[in-house]
DNA sequence: CGAAGCTTTGACGGCAGTCAAACCCTGTGG
DNA sequence: CCACAGGGTTTGACTGCCGTCAAAGCTTCG
């Protein structure tokens, strides 16, 4: 499971434009607690932890991506989010993992053990309180998610995807996306075509385009918006 | 906007099937913190607290209903949880509230200000702990709700929410729903119709019965386990 | 250069949404 | 006590958005 430990770690992972607070409140945690993250590397397509495992270690992506889903019996399956360099993810209040992660592309991660953790939130409130603000910020993330899954069409679907992805991974006004189409139509309750053919009508209209079909740049942010409901 | 303050408590609301360890947590909170609860009451369809709004109490609920919603601008509108007799809601680790909370029905609540359980979060590890954990348990059920959202039909969806709702709020076997077909709706990612359409379904297959259309016994728990995939 | 996987595009179908009307229940006032 | 009004619920007919199935095109990498 954990490939290669490559080196140890306590420096802020790349303070770009990422700029969630949970990044800051994860490397707070280890100066505070003087506790040190190893790093290691998985995969494309490699799992890092399974729904229903223990949860071991709390884990912030330095570079690379991951899905985090859970699965139905027959295969249908629903991303609830995708963590970006930066992303903290894979700390929970109870004991085990509630959704599965896995590495979308080869993904370097810092990781802490969930027990040197939950030590420190014991010792020091500031902590406790980090990872109370963590564990938030995903409430925050799902309760949109919701709305967007029970009410939004598919065009505001994507519409809001890309501006999602447009905040969390641009660099110089281009989005390298690191996600198929599948796990894109996954992430918002839609197949893989349907998010195919929004793409295609938004490149016609000239709010967007491609380099490829993963390199997409946002010619007309303002429309998205108008879009995205 | 708080109607009537009826009278003070500490002591654990009904102890009865709603048995999620919040309610237990808000109590304990209380009592770690030495803090006292006050009661009000809402009339049916009174709004709690808005969108966007200085989150200044945490709530539980001791009889009646909540609906706790987001709205898009042209009226749709995403129902992300309902809270029962037990259910502690309005918890917040930011400054606002992010849902917008109305009494379903005629509703007493308890209410902490929020800034006395800051301060015992702030001196006592384990009011801190149950905080992260009663978020932690709105993330979970806000999780699994993504997953019916996104990628379960309408049958599988109603199966699930009768269940969620026999385990929640049944007494002697019997239903009795505080909310309306459209309310479910919102809350299931379906109109109106679509509900209705699957509880009669569901009527003339036998697996339920109906005394009104709000009070409902279930005939068949398996094979409403078995529907929601 | 070739194979495999990813993406796009097209044709068609079906599930749930929309619109509409009838039915039912509850509460209220005559 | 009954009539009525109003809102909630059920049911029907039809529509349409998105899913399904299929095939062709495009990248990427060995």
């Amino acid at each position: 499971m954990l490939n290669q430990a490559v080196r140890t770690s306590v420096t802020p992972v790349k303070p770009g434009n990422s700029a969630s607070s949970a990044s800051d409140q994860f490397s707070m945690v280890m100066v505070h607690a003087g506790l040190v993250a190893s790093e290691f590397c998985y995969k494309k397509e490699e799992e890092i932890y399974g729904e229903d495992e223990p949860a071991e270690y709390v884990y912030q992506v330095v570079t690379g991506a991951v899905r985090n889903y859970k699965l139905l019996s027959d295969g249908r399956r629903q991303i609830g989010a995708f963590y970006l360099p930066g992303d903290v993810f894979g700390l929970e209040s109870g004991p085990v993992h509630r959704l599965t992660a896995e590495a979308i592309v080869d993904t370097t991660v810092r990781l802490l053990k969930r027990r040197s953790v939950e030590q420190a939130a014991a010792t020091d409130v500031n902590v406790a309180r980090s990872l109370w603000a963590m564990t938030a910020g995903e409430l925050r993330h799902a309760e949109d998610h919701m709305l967007l899954l029970g009410r939004k069409n598919a065009m505001e679907r994507v519409a809001n995807f890309l501006l999602e992805m447009d905040r969390r991974l641009a660099v110089a006004g281009l989005l390298a996306l690191p996600m198929c189409r599948r796990d894109i139509g996954d992430y918002l309750g839609l197949t893989l075509e349907t998010v195919s053919r929004a793409l295609s009508q938004l490149h016609s209209q000239g709010v967007l385009g491609f380099s490829g079909a993963r390199q997409i740049s946002l010619r007309n942010r303002q429309h998205l918006h108008n879009m995205d409901a």
